[in-house]
DNA sequence: ATCGTTGGTGAACAAATGTTTACCCTGATT
DNA sequence: AATCAGGGTAAACATTTGTTCACCAACGAT
């Protein structure tokens, strides 16, 4: 009956062996006598969208890290935290990233992009594959040293400005080395 | 010999599926005939601590996707603490959300909160079970309209603090209803 | 030249796994 | 009172899985 409850031994399940149970420790884990149950309550949970299988049948977890039902703005009238609407619900892996594969994180120190909402402690996502427009935040190497810093090109001259008026403007000479764009900016609280 | 190369078949493998490859699996991606090799192949991998066994004796995932030394960006002093290679192992689902039952999210609007660094347009994850703590970012609603604000309670006033010198600080005189605590802002760029 | 190591093939096999089928109980619906 | 669906048990079974054993080719070091 209560798949919120199974959810939640799943979850804690795969968070500690990263994988998903088998019927048989599913079952253990719902203390059912039978891997049929198991087999039943997964097939409730990929109905649900909770799971799904691979190609070769195997489970393989979907939504089961990210139902969050997504309200509208705060301003306005607000929220009741109103029906989860399937369609809304997001799993932030497949939001904040396109491209996995040149994808890095970097744990963000200094406050030079303060004014741009990037905090010292903040968790910034590089792309390092994605073509730098201006206006862009960047990751750069310049002369040798590693900063995060706008990117504005004119006239074929690079500058690099910080968003904290503590800082100086940056005009590439000798080397200048994209390492990526930033294309996501996570904080956490607590 | 390549187990660079395994790496990183074990990894396209893992991001897709979830899960780690079976050894026939990992014979048939590595172009081995003989699901043996596939096994040797994870004992060494085993032996060098990128994978692990769990109880079962079952195949996990354990350095597999830790930091690497990845050339350049993590020499240099600056902006990097530790660079790691993003997987769906780090899942951005399960690193922000605690309690997925009562965290829901919002669409930022408006710059009261712009100097907490939460600007127009953000994304906010909201938990709405956490308990209030002062200098909390809560949403809540005054008089009947919905903000978001520093919350502090001194000798059982309340008042809501905005991050914006243009605000006014409100202390709530009816109604105070608090939704929830801020746990974690999302702004994604392009 | 030979020896030992590394990395692979191939076959074999017990145990575990996914899945099906049949049956049962309980509470709600009619 | 009869029926029905949901959620569980129990048993059965083909397939897959992990693992072991024996063997082999290439190669570097001795």
């Amino acid at each position: 009956m209560n798949t919120t409850i199974a959810l939640k031994k799943i979850r804690t399940f795969f968070r500690k062996q990263k994988r998903l149970p088998t019927y048989q420790e599913l079952a253990d884990l719902m203390d059912f006598a039978s891997k049929n149950a198991a087999f039943k309550l997964a097939q409730k949970l990929i109905s649900t969208g909770y799971l799904e299988r691979d190609e070769k049948g195997k489970l393989i977890p979907k939504r089961l890290f990210a139902p969050l039902p997504h309200s509208g703005i705060v301003a306005a009238g607000f929220p009741t935290v109103a029906e989860e609407e399937l369609s809304d619900l997001v799993s932030f892996d497949e939001y904040l990233v396109n491209n996995p594969d040149s994808t890095f994180i970097l744990n963000v120190s200094g406050d030079s992009m303060i004014d741009a909402g990037i905090h010292d402690g903040d968790i910034v996502l590089i792309d390092r594959t994605q073509p730098v427009k201006n206006g862009d935040i960047v990751v750069a190497s310049v002369d040798g040293e590693w900063t995060m810093k706008y990117y504005h090109k004119i006239n074929g001259a690079v500058t690099l400005v910080p968003a904290n008026k503590k800082y100086q403007k940056i005009h590439p000479k000798e080397t200048l080395e994209i390492a990526g764009v930033v294309i996501s900016v996570i904080r956490k609280y607590h």
